[in-house]
RNA sequence: GUCCCGUUCGUCUAGAGGCCUAGGACACCGGGUUUUCAUCCCGGCAACAGGGGUUCGACUCCCCUACGGGAUGCCA
């Protein structure tokens, strides 16, 4: 049985990049009959923040990607670190440092001009110094040999252990590190696979050495390429939305954004697909090993095709919130059908909702260049038309078609000399559902009423 | 500086020495369908970072270089 972790510091909303390292834990995790877990790493206690842990909780629950146990938190469980430092400490492999920030750096300094790479150079190891408030725990890494990450992604990655200095377990005030936590909650928790993203690499070594020095079992490491902006810098802040609640926002479904993460770094035939599909697929081998850059217009088209899929109930229902937002409420006159009609104008459900606005609020103004390229001139033609209209009495799409044909008889006018000035008087742009149709959702009284308004308007 | 990871169309990728005249998708461009827009359909553009090897043969293996990223913290 396999076990894999989320291990997010709470020092942020929960980023997208985060949300896929989630993912593949996840989908690992299902693949092989194991458990997912989460474990929020809050031992940095200046930047860890209690929302911020919530936010991130909260975002994996809507995206399905729950955890088969109560998540944990490395700052309540301080007595487990304080019994594995004793134990490191009984068996030396750890030791007192009494080295001062100063000192350190200064020595770091001196190795960086001397052209030499910067490490600690493990002074205070065998000074068998007593704890104290000045000193900190080390680890005392073994000087020679190799360590061998396992990467199922990448293969074996060596290191020289020569390359690797003594790194400090506990601080000096006696609160333990990322490195140290780490291990021994992944050993705690039981965990056999540890995925994470490639920026660990090299942060895997050191960890090895603690889990040796502990007599841990090995684990198995898988490095995720990084995900990147368009500019193909780390995805952060600069680019826009990072946080997974911007794009839950912005109107994309769950399943968009996980089908979209899923496809940076990993792919199959099918482009779209669910969940449970990518329970069935995926293959952690399959992963790229270099960086992918996150593409907007690749999620829009994603999302166009998973919103196509639902049918209409679901649709309806799912567009719901985005709907109340715009202060277009379900018992709105003709909401289902407006929906309906504009339901494939936009790849986002957000746009799409702003897309029936048109139908719900009185225009704000006329698109400039469809006015000018058709409302303009058009007087006598709204004219005939309002006039035509108003001695209609079914008003339905069947009969205003057959209306809107007489029309562009009477004045022997091509389709879009007819159609598109009607359209801009009533939707404000050119773009609607079929022209009959929209005059049908309108009603006859609206219909008029905003005839009535662009003719006044070309004046 | 040193160590580690990486590099196929603009983007996501297929590719496990001959199947590659390097395939697909998104984007883009052109055409068709649509009374408009969108959808949909058809077509087009477009890449193996560079240089050396190994081999009968290299996108695939090895080395070097370049570029990008990470580590080198009493951050995670």
């Amino acid at each position: 049985m396999k076990i894999t972790r989320f291990a997010p510091s709470p020092t942020g909303t929960l980023h997208i990049g985060g949300v896929r390292t989630a993912l593949f834990n996840y989908i690992f995790s299902r693949q092989h009959n194991g458990l997912f877990l989460i474990r929020i790493e809050d031992t940095d206690q200046e930047r860890s923040k209690k929302e911020f842990e919530v936010d991130i909780l909260q975002g994996l629950q809507w995206l399905g990607i729950e955890a088969d146990q109560e998540p944990v938190r490395q700052s309540e469980r301080s007595e487990l670190y304080r019994k594995a430092a004793e134990k490191l400490i009984n068996s030396g492999s750890a030791y007192w440092c009494n080295c001062t920030p100063e000192e350190l750096d200064e020595m770091r300094k001196a190795q960086s001009a001397a052209g030499k790479k910067p490490m600690y150079d493990g002074r205070s190891r065998n000074l068998g110094l007593a704890r104290s408030s000045e000193t900190v725990l080390r680890l005392a890494t073994p000087e020679n040999g190799e360590t061998i990450v396992n990467d199922l992604i990448r293969g074996e990655i060596k290191f020289n252990n020569n390359e690797l200095d003594d790194l400090i377990l506990l601080r000096s005030d006696g609160s333990p590190t990322y490195h140290f936590c780490n291990v021994v909650d992944d050993y705690e928790q039981k965990i056999t696979t540890v995925i994470r993203g490639e920026d660990h690499i090299s942060n895997t070594p050191r960890q090895i050495h603690i889990q040796k020095a502990l007599g841990y079992p090995d684990l198995e490491y898988a490095h995720l390429p990084l995900v990147l902006g368009e500019d193909k810098k780390r995805l952060s802040k600069r680019h826009a939305a990072t946080s997974l609640n911007a794009y839950k926002e912005m109107g994309y479904t769950k399943e968009t954004i996980i089908n979209t993460l899923a496809l940076l770094g990993w792919s199959t035939q099918e482009e779209i697909f669910s969940t449970n599909d990518l329970i069935a697929n995926f293959d952690i081998k399959n992963v790229q090993k270099g960086a992918a850059i996150f593409d907007l217009k690749r999620m829009d088209w994603i999302s166009s095709q998973h919103l196509s899929n639902l049918n209409n109930d679901d649709f309806i229902k799912i567009i719901g919130p985005f709907m109340e937002e715009i202060n277009i409420h379900a018992d709105a006159q003709n909401y289902e059908a407006i929906i309906l009609a504009m339901r494939t104008s936009k790849p986002s459900l957000r746009q799409i909702a702003e897309s029936t606005k048109p139908f719900f609020f009185p225009l704000e103004e006329y698109d400039p260049k469809g006015t000018e390229k058709f409302l303009k001139g058009s007087k006598e033609l709204l004219e005939h038309a309002f006039d035509k209209l108003q001695n209609l009495n079914e008003w339905t799409e069947t009969e205003l078609d057959m209306l809107l044909i007489q029309i562009r008889d009477f004045f022997n006018y091509p389709v879009p000399k007819v159609n598109q000035p009607l359209r801009i008087a009533l939707m404000g742009t050119t773009m609607s559902p079929s022209l009959g149709y929209t005059l049908e959702l309108f009603g006859k009284e609206e219909s008029l009423k905003r005839i009535q308004t662009a003719i006044k308007f070309i004046g």
